[in-house]
DNA sequence: TAGCAACATGAAGAATTCTTCAATTCTACA
DNA sequence: TGTAGAATTGAAGAATTCTTCATGTTGCTA
């Protein structure tokens, strides 16, 4: 049986679905639990309806949902841990950064406060 | 402090440079130990020169090394735990493909086979 | 040194993805 | 019903990224 999409295709995919500056901020910000496009508005510096662009391509991926609430529409991480995921990209962003001093400053920085959440 | 680049673009960045099933597959191969390019090149489909400009993304990154060795290159991972990333994203890739049977099979046929490396 | 094989690089057109603007849907509420 | 606010959608041009082809470089071996 041959699949109809290689499965590397779908994790390259699943990648290019994370490229994206704004859609790693809204991850980002979905792991301290669900929240409002108004509140994501409020701390993402981007135009509503790019981030609403940017939120639909989430959504497609299946990877948040969102939820009508009265006024307003309520994100959520749809499963999967993706802190999990963020931390061991930053484990190698570290090691690739050594040497670029300011964003290692930076990384370094948001491990500290990487308690129970990941920047 | 303002950073020159801000974190989440050089998050994006990380994740876009991971956005390519070529690419994909030559971290792969990579986690089994240094390959030569002409060994990536029999395992993975693709023309040799496509194959080159890939490598050249995957170094310019730095997540890869490449050394001469006589006639031929060999690429390497450059350091860190790509297999952990790895493995963190098939964990949500898991879930997001529940319900597209094919792809979901061959990811879990691929977790059986994923004792000591991670496919 | 000539010739060949292994890789890399440059450049151009094709294909994707981004950003932005105008228009639309849905809800609340006067 | 009419207006306003919240968010999404569609579409077009700009910007990036891909693929491919031609050319370059490096090292081996005759």
């Amino acid at each position: 049986m041959v699949a109809p999409v290689p499965l590397y295709q779908a994790k390259a995919e699943f990648f290019r679905m994370l490229g994206h500056p704004v859609r790693i901020r809204v991850l980002e910000l979905l792991q301290d639990g669900p929240m409002p496009v108004r509140d994501l508005l409020a701390q993402i510096e981007v135009e509503r309806s790019n981030l609403s662009q940017q939120l639909a391509v989430l959504r497609r991926s299946g990877i948040v949902t969102a939820t009508r609430e009265g006024d307003t529409v309520v994100y959520a991480l749809a499963g999967g841990d993706v802190a999990d995921l963020m931390r061991a990209a930053r484990r190698i962003l570290t090691e690739l950064l050594a040497g670029q001093q300011d964003l290692l400053a930076e990384l370094q920085e948001a491990d500290r406060d990487a308690v129970a959440k990941s920047a």
